[in-house]
DNA sequence: GTGAAAGCGCTAACAT
DNA sequence: ATGTTAGCGCTTTCAC
């Protein structure tokens, strides 16, 4: 392909002028306009301000251009001026392909959407989360490329996207024990940084919200309100997020020397119809032998768990107390408002794109890898009435 | 840098034998893998294969692979699949990069994250369709890449994508007229296609979902039951969607005859607190001067009323009813459920990246480039109950 | 039907 | 401090 140069000379003008002919960016004598146009359509230009442009504009060699650009060697204080006027003036802007092609970098993160989930699922947590990954990331001068997770081999994007060098890293969330995305990953040493734990013998960077904690708090709440008779609907086994927090209910439970009731363990999916059904049974007894509180693992769930209770016509808050997980945005807005644990999304995500920044730029995992976030117990009206009777 | 036959030549195997030595994936006589080992740490060589790799494999050009890969030129049916052969043992896969480069094409599709808005603003239904959007784009084999919006100047980022060469369209959501972001894209000539109309004298690919014939709908039902005393929660004058939603309950009231009254059309922002708010305002009077009935633009702000409803001791779908718009998933499990208007996000983002698509590929707009779908209205109890009396 | 070769726009040795 | 130049891995004319 030509350059600005070569249409410059064969229309006997300056560069300058060519590239406000073609650019219509300042204006320009009609005839010398047309000149220049014949030429460049004469060779077949189409105008594409490239770093030669810039160079030949300042009289300096495509290096320094880069040299300055990248401030990837010694440029003196005249010569960088002149190559940032020219960039200026011909509003040059760097053709990352290229850039990446040469470096072998990409400058992207990958985030993969999770498979929509049945019964209308749906995450404002994820939302923000991604949101706020999206600020942290580009703040590093990184962007994300999303995609979609298959559902029956999780991994394949992600060893695709490697392969056809789509991507730097990525950022991974809902993972599990086993995770078979980061199994490979770490298998194939490529940067990624994780919301949320695996295998305990693997050591990846990864951010996590202590959900034991978070569930510990919210189960004292309930206790320090009086109440003793506290059900709880969690996960089924072996997932961990859901068995960790499950452990903070029997920690409170326990520390508080009351014992345990597997009939008030119940153990369902992450979905308000099942946490409607599982509370229906839950609260069908009579009021001395029903829960007075139910600790919900998330805000979905809680949502379920408290339409069951109004649906037998008991009242939340005053009959059987609830709390939910998540601070989802709506959390504040039913009535009655939802106790719940606020997860600090924003630090978190922050936390992610430093960790991998670390391994993406140094090539080796970050040393302090394990990051450990506690929810915050924000008590609303769900939780709050004081026990009725008992 | 150097080649796998350099290696293979250097170690005197064959490539193969190279291959499996320095991927392990087949295993190789120790020996000679430590002698390949050594020849590709002589030269500073890590395994990456390449078109050049594959072609050295099958004994042809790299033209040939090209060709094959791409079917841009008859290769014969014996050559075509030597090199299939090559590339399945070799694993290889096109470097994109290179590619891109080559074509100027990035199959790369930007779509931009609205800035967080205040109040805990959410929206399940940007989140539903960035997802239907990234299924079809991918079954295209494009890639989003998101991105933050700057609240000051809206187009700045689309513009630094373009300009950089990081994606080959955009695809825009949160439109409203005088659209900087459209207004600019035309400017440029740059494929986008948007979810939402703009100025009607700008003719560009858009879907969009009849708010009109939606508010329509929603409030014709509420005149079914009976309702006459409706009032409407609507957006500040401005915004295209907004008055298009406002004006759909001004065609069903003056379709019945009803005269408007001008304190029950509120303008207000697209927040629960504000709706809560004005419904305040609005239901203050006697029994017999208030609305029987209230119309919200969003679910959103369908939720606010209906609090302000329930803490003025009154019941909705009894004594007033309410509907929203968007069909959030939460509006079938708050209490009462929430009558509401459904838009079809996965067709409309199918037809928004195909519009997309053809412009993209044929370098010109579509020719059938506005889409209108109509919300389906789903009734629930938050309108359902027979009106009390009046 | 296949191959040689010229770049796409950039970076970074290596010279000077 | 600045310039020359050889590619990064691929596509695609143009020969044969």
């Amino acid at each position: 392909m030509a350059t600005l140069k070569d249409i410059a000379e064969h229309a006997k003008v300056s560069i300058l002028t060519a590239y406000y002919a073609l650019s219509e960016t300042q204006p320009v004598e009609p005839a010398i306009q047309s000149q220049v146009r014949a030429a460049a359509a004469a060779i077949g230009y189409k105008l594409n301000v490239t770093l030669r442009d810039v160079a030949a504009l300042a009289n300096v060699s495509v290096a320094t251009v880069s040299y300055v650009l990248n401030n990837s060697a010694p440029v003196s204080q005249q010569t960088s001026r002149r190559v940032m006027d020219a960039v200026t003036v011909l509003g040059y802007r760097p053709n990352v392909t290229a850039k990446n092609l040469k470096t072998s970098k990409t400058r992207m993160i990958g985030y993969a959407w999770h498979p929509a989930y049945p019964e209308g699922y749906f995450n404002a947590l994820l939302n923000h989360f991604i949101y706020a990954v999206t600020m942290s990331a580009e703040a590093c001068g990184y962007r994300i490329l999303t995609f979609v997770e298959a559902t029956d081999n999780r991994s394949a994007a992600y060893e695709e996207l490697i392969y056809t060098n789509h991507v730097d890293g990525f950022i991974l969330s809902n993972t599990n024990s086993d995770d078979a995305r980061i199994r490979r990953l770490m298998e194939m040493r490529f940067p990624f940084a994780a919301f949320g734990r695996a295998n305990d013998s693997w050591s990846f960077p990864y951010v996590d919200v202590d959900g034991r904690a978070g569930i510990r708090l919210a189960t004292e709440h309930l206790l320090s309100q009086g109440h003793e008779r506290i059900a709880i609907l969690g996960w089924p086994e072996g997932s961990l997020t859901g068995d960790e927090r499950l452990h903070g209910y029997i920690d409170a439970m326990t520390a508080a020397h009351i014992n345990l009731r597997s009939a008030w363990i119940v153990r369902t999916l992450n979905s308000v119809r099942l946490a409607y059904q599982e509370t229906e049974k839950l609260i069908k007894q009579s009021e001395d032998e029903r829960p007075t509180a139910i600790v919900a693992l998330t805000d979905l769930m809680a949502i379920g768990v408290m339409r069951a209770i109004e649906d037998a016509g008991l009242r939340i808050g005053h009959d059987i107390a609830v709390t939910g997980f998540d601070d989802d945005p709506m959390a504040t807005f039913i009535r009655p408002s939802l106790t719940t644990l606020r997860q600090p999304i924003d630090a978190l995500a922050g936390q992610m794109i430093d960790m991998l920044m670390t391994w993406i730029n140094e090539e080796t995992q970050p040393s302090d890898r394990h990051f450990m976030f506690i929810p915050e117990l924000i008590v609303r009206e769900s939780s709050q009435t004081a026990l009725h009777s008992s």
